[in-house]
DNA sequence: AAAAACTCTTAATGTAGATTAAGAAATGAT
DNA sequence: ATCATTTCTTAATCTACATTAAGAGTTTTT
């Protein structure tokens, strides 16, 4: 069936960390569900408790912070195979400091708290997959914030491009500019100045 | 005995999370060890593989980055019962980005890599623990990074001084502005103007 | 198909924070 | 105690990036 297919990609990433029996498989296909999110509709709303954390099948997402000026800040964004949601709200049941919002038309896989913490029971080493999963963003932060503190924005923008390579054709160059830090404009600057 | 008194924190933070048993605490006692560096040694080095994580006693210590033009930057500081070591090298056994600096004479509880381990496998919990520890580790980095995005020098300075009320006394500005991302002189003007 | 609403660019002007330099204060070494 | 080294401050100049503004191109709405 269809729906089979659509959990290839999420199983895969399992299991390239710890195995998973097709039993395991059915039970997480259980505790799951596929969901749809039309462009430009919010996943999860700041200042509101997170339900689900997203797998993405297809399609591409932002999380954003709205500091008290009201302006947005990209923190993250998620294309096919990546994951999506607060973390800290997922898991403390606390209001995100943060809002997600599809970019396209965005097809997911969504766990619910509920429904991880019996997937945790069941199934083990679900805990170890999503500790690696935490450990690897973790990294990948660490690395930010000595990139932010070291390099200059022409040298981040070059680094963003090589990093996510695909990213750049699909989403507007205002959030990437919001993502590094500098205004649209200056962006504009550097893109016209280095190729 | 002394050595027991001195894992009293360690255990309550522990115990703050999961609970363990007091022959799991006996396990923990015997597969991890004291030990002291003295003020300005190095604990862990750059491009080398990190050993031991450190979870401190008494003490400060800096984890910093130096970059391709020879700069630091520093990344975190650590002070009593706090955790220290580069995490990415110790859990992959890969050459780490960091140097790890004791700014104080520092006594720690060490474990190793291969002692954790054993460690996992004897007390499950302790992989929750350390879970959830990275996991708020991950979104305090979040937060910075927002406030990087978000804030200004001052501002992230006087957030830098209530997060951290007892730190400034004890390191150098110059550590200090370096964490904040902005030079020394920078630094001392803003403290000049504000209080 | 027109109007409205965004998005990207270019350019002038403004500013937060860097750089350089030099002296004062504190800390460390002999 | 003294000399050397490091740390902190102040001030002048400089620069990376912000802000404002305005026009052209694109997408969305009606």
């Amino acid at each position: 069936m269809d729906t089979v297919q659509h959990y290839q990609k999420l199983f895969q990433q399992i299991e390239h960390i710890v195995p998973i029996s097709a039993f395991e498989k059915e039970r997480i296909m259980k505790y799951s569900s596929l969901q749809f999110f039309p462009k430009k509709s919010l996943v999860q709303q700041q200042d509101s408790v997170v339900f689900h954390e997203y797998f993405l099948l297809k399609g591409c997402m932002r999380t954003y912070h709205t500091d008290q000026n009201g302006n947005e800040h990209n923190l993250f964004f998620a294309t096919e195979h990546w994951w999506a949601g607060d973390l800290e709200s997922f898991t403390r049941q606390t209001p995100s400091s943060f809002t997600v919002q599809a970019l396209e038309d965005t097809t997911v896989i969504a766990i619910s708290h509920s429904d991880i913490q019996i997937l945790y029971n069941e199934i083990p080493q679900l805990e170890r997959f999503f500790r690696i999963l935490i450990q690897n963003a973790f990294v990948s932060l660490q690395r930010r914030i000595i990139n932010n503190l070291s390099q200059t924005a022409l040298e981040r923008y070059k680094q963003f491009r090589t990093m996510y390579p695909n990213i750049e054709q699909r989403i507007s160059q205002k959030h990437i500019a919001s993502y590094l830090g500098i205004t649209p404009e200056f962006l504009s600057l550097l893109r016209s100045k280095h190729d």
